[in-house]
DNA sequence: TATTGTTATACTCTATAACTATA
DNA sequence: TATAGTTATAGAGTATAACAATA
């Protein structure tokens, strides 16, 4: 499938060029589960937050979205009651986020069930779990560089 | 991080709750990545087309996304000259779709460009070409499992 | 009647630009 | 003047429902 006496830098693209097809490729599979709870866009922030609460900048940042893009999340995730606003009472421009109790009965709900379309599939590989979580770390590695 | 004394059912639903995450912001940072040329939905439906010249249906299918998605996909591909359509002499409700040239050039001129930017933060890990190639594979056992 | 593709409509996620309130 | 966040607006990507053309 891939070049076979290409150089290092060779493969690399060609590596690349295939992470990137499957990465968005799962990514919709996944955005196609049906959420009942919240979208995969609202978990993640509320992973995120989970971590401990956060500016909505800092969760904008900590996102990779811009401003705007978290206050409509955030804003989401209030409505549904998922999370609470703390305004500082040190600096009235700022607010806290944290998950409530039911954003955190729902996350934790979801990592016991929302997940198992995926684990369903993982185990249909019949992939080693030493492989897989090696595969997710890399991932992770990627994904966090800076 | 992950339960240390969990089965492996717990484990592999801990894996995928984390591949999940990893797999969706993966999937927004590239889709970040400033595209002069083409979206991510884009091109995947161009490698998808590159593979075999196909009716709309087909590609929706290949692509899963339902058939007025593609529908539109394609007419952004059109307009822009990335694509041709052939109506089906046999069937007239049928259109197949195929690279133009300046698609098939685009394609081409993206596997060594576009993928720089995934490609650099690979090298910048400093992960073994092997393992990389590895977890890529598995992601892709993943996709293609049915 | 069944199939292929399109149009109409709507929702989510995202962005940039302009604004408000506070520091 | 600078910063945190919001509002206004727009575009991409996706879906479902209803439709048209053809088989």
């Amino acid at each position: 499938m891939r070049t076979k006496q290409g150089t290092a830098a060779e493969i690399d693209m060609d590596t690349a060029a295939r992470l990137r097809l499957v990465v968005m490729r799962l990514a919709r599979r996944l955005r196609q589960q049906a959420e009942f709870d919240a979208s995969p866009t609202m978990l993640s922030a509320m992973a995120t937050i989970e971590r401990g609460p956060l500016t909505l900048g800092g969760l904008a940042e900590a996102e990779r979205v811009q401003p705007p893009t978290m206050t409509r999340v955030v804003a989401r995730l209030e409505e549904v009651g998922l999370i609470t606003r703390v305004p500082d009472p040190q600096d009235k421009r700022v607010a806290r986020v944290s998950l409530s109790a039911d954003g955190k009965r729902m996350l934790a709900r979801n990592r016991s069930r929302k997940t198992a379309y995926l684990a369903k599939r993982l185990r249909a590989t019949n992939v080693a779990e030493a492989d897989l979580a090696k595969a997710v770390e890399l991932l992770e590695t990627i994904l966090n560089e800076d």
